[in-house]
DNA sequence: CCGATTAATTGAGGTTACTCAACTTTTTTA
DNA sequence: TAAAAAAGTTGAGTAACCTCAATTAATCGG
């Protein structure tokens, strides 16, 4: 994790970011002087789960995988971020202290925007506010198809919901599957390892995908919607 | 479900909702002009999951359950709303339709407010804003652990979940236990209904808890946290 | 107050998906 | 490039919790 040097840092400032579109000259000005660029490694944490925080997080570019921490030897991936979005935002409003994990799957760019900065801009710029909301909205709707997924649904409906939504359209531009392990699949799935490797065979057997290295192409996308359907 | 007489309807109006003070008077005029007041018995719907819908709810009185609908057979319970809580925002911003049921717990007023006229406040006025998205990620913090619960605990650390979250603080003015049965709790926990009251039983025999009839006594809170923390 | 419906309780049996262990393959590092 | 570490794969055994069925208790409508 490295700072950018300035150059770099203004440039990104520019070509970034519809939703700083709502803002004034001088929001963005009070947000250019709150925040500091910085450069997240693969694999390194942008954030953890329960650690203070007075800022929140903007990818710039790169990939992020958001995820809450069980015991020690199990995760559960919530979803992937790309460029554009927040990370983070519930510190400006809640206790302060990140609510879950993010970790860049490839090497990323974000910039880190002190808390009350934010603050400050919602509060005056209501656009900018109910884009925010928005977001939190689709978020939301997103969590509460987890539990839906995770509640009702087994392995064969777990699988393929995690497939559908690692193959979507909002990825096509990244090949995700190239930054995932078995392992990371298996925690968007909600299963284990072993569990996953198995069933991503019999999927392949099935003709339902074809499994080329890390990738994985989709072959039957109607039937794995089917198989997540039914559970 | 029926609407109540104008009377009620003002004096309700006047009683209720810290958020609402954050309006100016014509905000408040407009919220006034686009809702109506409505009455929902115990057991009626006030969403339904996938619905259709140009308005939310907020609720003035009473007691209501939020829910996820899994197949015929099962729900799974993710909180109690009192009064002053908001019911559907994310139809405000996302494509207008319920992402979850709710149901009286027992007999609740609710304002059904015009979408349109909360989008208008929201974006003219920051502060409202900033309320409404506080709410929003203190839910969202709920999400998460709720899914951190489903997937890494089992029943006796969901169970003490629940029961923890229905004695709290948040409800201690109604006794909630009172108006839900077995399956509500079991529902709460994520668990089969004959799962919950074996285990149930057997934290009456350890001590934690009493049982007298509906009402849930705990008797010792440290050990359910434990229980809890445990997984 | 009584019959009918719904809720609560209990036990037996079954199933899903996990864990564990062993092994192979790939990746990393010295 | 070789050794070590990590990731992927496979099979066998198992535990947690569900389902189903049967019974009792409670609630509701007439």
């Amino acid at each position: 994790m490295e700072t950018i040097k300035e150059t770099d840092r203004e440039y990104i400032c520019e070509i970034q970011a519809p939703c700083f579109q709502k803002m004034s000259v001088e929001e963005k000005e009070l947000i250019k002087r709150k925040k500091t660029t910085v450069l997240f490694r693969k694999g390194e944490n942008l954030t953890k789960q329960g650690a203070f925080a007075s800022y929140i997080l903007f990818i710039v570019d790169g990939l992020v995988k958001q995820y809450v921490e069980g015991d020690a030897t199990h995760n559960f991936n919530i979803r992937l971020l790309l460029s554009g979005e927040f990370i983070g935002l519930p510190v400006v409003f809640d206790k302060g202290t990140f609510y879950c994990s993010s970790v860049a799957v490839k090497d990323t760019t974000a910039f880190l925007i002190e808390k009350d900065a934010i603050e400050s801009v919602i509060k005056h710029n209501g656009e900018f506010a109910f884009q925010i909301i928005r977001r939190y909205s689709q978020q939301d709707t997103n969590l509460y198809q987890i539990i839906r997924n995770m509640m009702y649904k087994q392995m064969n409906g777990r699988l393929a919901d995690a497939l559908l939504y690692l193959s979507s359209d909002t990825f096509k531009t990244e090949n995700v599957f190239q930054y995932l392990s078995r392992r990371d699949i298996a925690e968007f799935a909600g299963l284990s390892t072993e569990s996953t490797v198995k069933l991503l065979k019999t999927f392949e057997k099935d003709e339902l995908i074809v499994l080329r290295e890390k990738n994985i192409l989709i072959k039957n996308r109607e039937m794995l919607s089917e198989i997540s359907r039914r559970g």
